[in-house]
DNA sequence: TCCATTTCTTGTCATTTGCTAAGAAGACTT
DNA sequence: AAGTCTTCTTAGCAAATGACAAGAAATGGA
């Protein structure tokens, strides 16, 4: 395996204004894994301990409900940082699961580490806010979308966004995730095509 | 109308380590305003100009739905700070509206004299990191008792954590922010009562 | 290539929940 | 204290959506 820093550090650069030197110092932090198909990077009732960067392939975050269904909270596409940034800097434990829907590649950094790189790279000081800033704002935005947007509109928008999920995730967790069951996007995707 | 800093100077101290001095210091840039039932603090399409420290009183926001139905989002009790801070911090317009249920006293702070204050006062730059953590957290937890827990449960959760929101808040409301009609709730206590 | 597994669609059915409307109870005003 | 307005409850009805099950299609592994 190829082991090339190149796609974190042009992330992390297109994140925070930060140079490529100190951006490569970040990097030594970061250790590169590769994980299966169905891999759980966090468990619900656990601390998140490890701040993921998804080089390659699709994650989803999702939550057991009362009947013991699995509820999809989340979707990740590569290049993005997938964690409960909430659980990870409030080190509470967590009511999500994380797991892999493809063969992955990450880089993982511990809490320690990012600790240690808050004092060592102050121009890194920014990613925690930023990291609980997105994930609350993309929280806000899937609740407002949930009461204003129909089923319909929601998948529409998702499509239009994301082409990249609909080709690589099953639509029983994409149904989840928009908040309905699968039945009832199979029904929406076929009046969808009949227009 | 007797203007006393107390309640608010005790609030703040009570979020951050902060000496009575530091803390009289911000309350300067604190201005305090006593609002009628039914006013509007912030509409959807504006950009939050200003952080609300509620004394007194109770306060909503609500979205409208696209059958233009009002859905509660929030329910504030006092004493709490009343803001949507990801369009106060981001400059970006809000999608909530926010509106006294109650006569209210508030103190308000302008986005300029935060601003200031973050640079004046070293120990109130955690402010704005606490209020994006605290209700992100709070927006998380009610996402995650949506999915695990029945309306009624919900309903229990309210009156244990918040007795004093039943006896000043239309069931209307409360139902709303339950994510049920009005109607369901006045089922939901009826069984309740046979028990 | 073939078999097994997963995914997706479709139809039927049942249940839940919201909507509407009406009346009772309560609160506020004058 | 009377009257108005809001709030809350209740009942009947309608509609939306999920559960279940069966079959088709696609995928992946041996």
């Amino acid at each position: 395996m190829m082991i090339s820093q190149d796609i974190l550090i042009k992330y992390i650069q297109s994140l925070l204004p930060i140079s490529s030197e100190k951006a490569s110092q970040l990097c030594i932090s970061f250790n590169q894994f590769e994980a299966e198909k169905n891999h759980f990077l966090l468990k619900e009732n656990n601390v998140s301990n490890e701040t993921f960067f998804l080089e390659s392939g699709f994650v989803r975050a999702f939550i057991i409900d009362r009947d013991g269904n699995e509820v999809t909270t989340n979707i990740f596409s590569a290049p993005i940082f997938v964690n409960d940034f909430l659980s990870f800097f409030k080190r509470q434990p967590t009511s999500e699961n994380f797991q892999t829907l493809t063969k992955c590649i990450f880089w993982k950094m511990s809490f320690e580490d990012v600790q240690r790189n808050f004092h060592a790279v102050p121009e890194f000081r920014e990613f925690g806010r930023m990291m609980l800033v997105t994930n609350y704002s993309h929280l806000n935005d899937r609740m407002i979308s949930m009461i204003r947007d129909t089923a319909e509109a929601r998948y529409l928008k998702l499509l239009n966004k994301h082409l990249d999920i609909f080709q690589n995730v099953p639509l029983k967790i994409i149904a989840s995730y928009l908040g309905i069951a699968d039945t009832s996007l199979s029904r929406i995707r076929k009046e969808l095509i009949n227009k």
